[in-house]
DNA sequence: ATTAAGCTGTGAACTTTTTCACAGACCATC
DNA sequence: GATGGTCTGTGAAAAAGTTCACAGCTTAAT
């Protein structure tokens, strides 16, 4: 089974790969990539080993193929369908950027209780009103969601959408989220990166971590 | 050596004890602080013995002296001021949102390269030009930066940031910074944390990390 | 007093992740 | 067609991180 830190790293992979073919190349060495993506070669080629991709000894990773490949292994092929409550500051910045990114990975509405923001249109999305969650998830047939609503609402919130069938929560709030066994949450966790920097600052330490 | 991951869960523990000592908790236990943060017992038993940390048997830890043990841990006695550049969505939402957080970590001005930006207050701290970053940088004896300005620009910046004397990095840019080694990076890959939700999503495969 | 229960601190075992190191493949050049 | 250099794929070793399991302490109840 393919290891939760291998997958972040294929992702990344993925993104080094499509700005090396922008600049027309067709090869990459497993050093290159290492180097771009901040790690070794020889975990380079256990992450691609992960995933039963074969390089070449003399040419290295086919770049557009390799691509390809990490695409099938990590992407659903009809693309992922994604709600995001709470359309603050945060919300906002992330609706935005998502906005304009590959057709794969589509925000398709957000979510809030603020009578002002439902009903608008957030970066050409509908924003909907939280008591519709439910429904509206189902209706769009949504398994992903994004939380960006204030700490003292994100459990709330995350059991709406659990409730409403989602089973992959990206959660911007400094809560703890409790779900059940079936969902995954992937915790983001701006204060504590930013104290983590500030404590190396303060101690002087210098960087040992292959990432973060 | 306290290691990075103890670290960063050590900030968990700070900010969970904050929470309950709000709640009039006077003790805490390893089990309960485990279940808040989402790990474990002795996880968190030996997080605290790295610190040198000692708790009561009968009582647990007292969630005030622990907090103050943390913090005098983590925190530069004087606080921490940060510079942050690029004034955008992102770079804004953080603005706000540290703007009113423990007076420990301080942003104290913004950079950008727009000029309808240069010379407003962003959120109360004067926002500047870029090309004055390393004078302004000296002068505000900051030794802490904030990267949101668009993946092309950020080794650029990065680059300047160094020169005036930062030594940690918080970076949501794409791009994987290269600094000398006495300067510490932490990446915030918001794409990468997108796309292993949705990984697990497509996969069916649940959680299995005590942490992200 | 004595017993019982439930906690902490920690050596040791275990698991996961990373790195090493080298056999085998491939190409370029002589 | 032999030689040398440089790459991949991977078993094995090493390192890092986590969990187990229990001795020893403290309190509460009998
Ligand atoms: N902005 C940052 O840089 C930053 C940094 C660290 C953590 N966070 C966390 O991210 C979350 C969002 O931050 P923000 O700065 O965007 O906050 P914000 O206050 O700007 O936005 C919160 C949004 O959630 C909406 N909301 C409130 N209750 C809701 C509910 N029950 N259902 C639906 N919507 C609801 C509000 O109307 C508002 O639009 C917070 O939990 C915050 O702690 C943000
Ligand atoms: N917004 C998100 O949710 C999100 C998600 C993932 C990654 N990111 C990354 O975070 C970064 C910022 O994102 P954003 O959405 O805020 O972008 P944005 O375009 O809204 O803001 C970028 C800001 O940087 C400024 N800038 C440009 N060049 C500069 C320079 N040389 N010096 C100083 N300032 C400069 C611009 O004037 C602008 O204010 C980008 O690298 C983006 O890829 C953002």
């Amino acid at each position: 089974m393919v290891s939760e830190k291998t997958i972040g790293r294929l992702s990344l992979y993925r993104r080094l790969l499509t700005e090396l073919l922008a600049d027309d190349r067709l090869n990459v060495y497993s050093h290159e990539l290492a180097s771009l993506a901040g790690g070794t070669a020889p975990q380079v080629r256990r992450d691609l080993m992960a995933i039963g991709y074969s390089g070449s000894p003399s040419k290295g990773y086919d770049i557009a193929d390799l691509a390809d490949s990490i695409s099938s292994f990590l992407d659903n092929p009809n693309g992922t369908r994604v709600i995001l409550v709470g359309v603050g500051n945060l919300g906002r910045a992330i609706m935005s950027y998502f906005k304009i990114q590959r057709p794969t990975l589509n925000i398709v509405a957000s979510f809030d209780s603020d009578p002002k923001k439902i009903g608008s249109d957030i970066c050409d999305r509908p924003c909907c009103d939280i008591a519709e969650l439910e429904t509206k998830a189902l209706e769009l047939d949504v398994r992903m969601g994004v939380i960006a609503v204030p700490a003292d609402r994100a459990q709330n919130v995350s059991d709406k959408l659990v409730t409403a069938g989602i089973t992959g929560i990206l959660n911007f709030a400094p809560t703890r989220l409790k779900v059940p066994d079936h969902v995954y949450v992937e915790h983001v966790d701006l204060t504590t990166s930013m104290e983590k920097v500030a404590y190396f600052v303060q101690s002087g330490r210098k960087s040992t971590e292959p990432d973060a």
